[in-house]
DNA sequence: CTTGCACCTACAGTGGCTGTAGATATTAGG
DNA sequence: CCTAATATCTACAGCCACTGTAGGTGCAAG
């Protein structure tokens, strides 16, 4: 029939996904049901494969499944503009941007913290001192949650 | 009886926490089982105050509720030498350094995927191209998740 | 005394899987 | 052809750290 029938396990290991990941997706209509055999096993092809990279990929690069489950419509409809798919990864670029600059402020303040440990006693450690009292002054990045 | 006898809903304002959250972190042992009134609703005083305070600040900077635990349970006992919080501390700054790093050669990525966007049909996209074929070169990056 | 808010318990849902149990299918070796 | 090992099947529970909901009770002000 198709030039070549996989089994989930093979798939599973073409993509470096988890069996019951794509089991998974499938629940949740990320992936099309695949045909089975009279086992009642799944038969997958390489657009399968395909599919299922494009979700591999842009979860590695930490798309959420809702905006991979849009990016997946729009691929399908090679004529229309691609805006949205611009306008998807641009506010997850920003999201990435944000969250390496709260990081970033969170660094800084755990190596404060750290560093003004002496290595005595738990009284008079200045780790446990800054959390638990954040009120008190040295607080010199102000970041948002 | 104690100086400052306050409710649920006034732990709440006062630690910038929501009322369910507290509820929870009794539920899980973080925070004690406060009296009750006649009426069957939490009393909290000072010592409340403080021990959430210091979770909430833990949780802001990222520690898990089984590093804060054990850094509260460490921080009752003053005499303690305080190394346990201290490795805490830099295993945590460690997992932020390496985020950082993970989300900064992300963020190259999606640079890369965004600015070569033209603008155009879904069919010439390289967003959409990247996305389902990153096998093929160009991968600068080489980041483990 | 009533209105309205705060509080109570218990439980379901979030995202994105991961792991388990117990049953069936397939495949390789003898 | 038979058997043993492996792969797959379904259905469901669990992870983290909450958040939200439903349906009921407590309590203070007017």
């Amino acid at each position: 029939m198709t030039p070549r029938d996989i089994s989930i396990g093979l798939l599973a290991s073409e993509t470096g996904c988890k069996v019951q990941t794509i089991r998974y997706y499938e629940e949740i209509g990320l992936l099309p049901e695949p045909p089975r055999t009279a086992g009642n096993q799944r038969v997958y092809d390489e657009r399968h494969v395909k599919r299922l990279s494009f979700i591999r990929h842009s979860r590695e690069l930490g798309f959420s499944l809702d905006a991979i489950r849009e990016m997946l419509a729009l691929s399908d409809n090679a004529d229309q503009p691609c805006e949205t798919v611009d306008r998807i990864a641009k506010s997850h670029l920003d999201d990435v941007v944000e969250k390496i600059a709260q990081l970033t402020s969170l660094k800084k303040e755990l190596q404060r913290m750290v560093k003004h440990c002496k290595g005595g006693r738990i009284s008079e450690c200045r780790i446990i001192e800054v959390l638990a009292d954040h009120s008190h002054g040295h607080c010199l990045t102000d970041h948002k949650v």
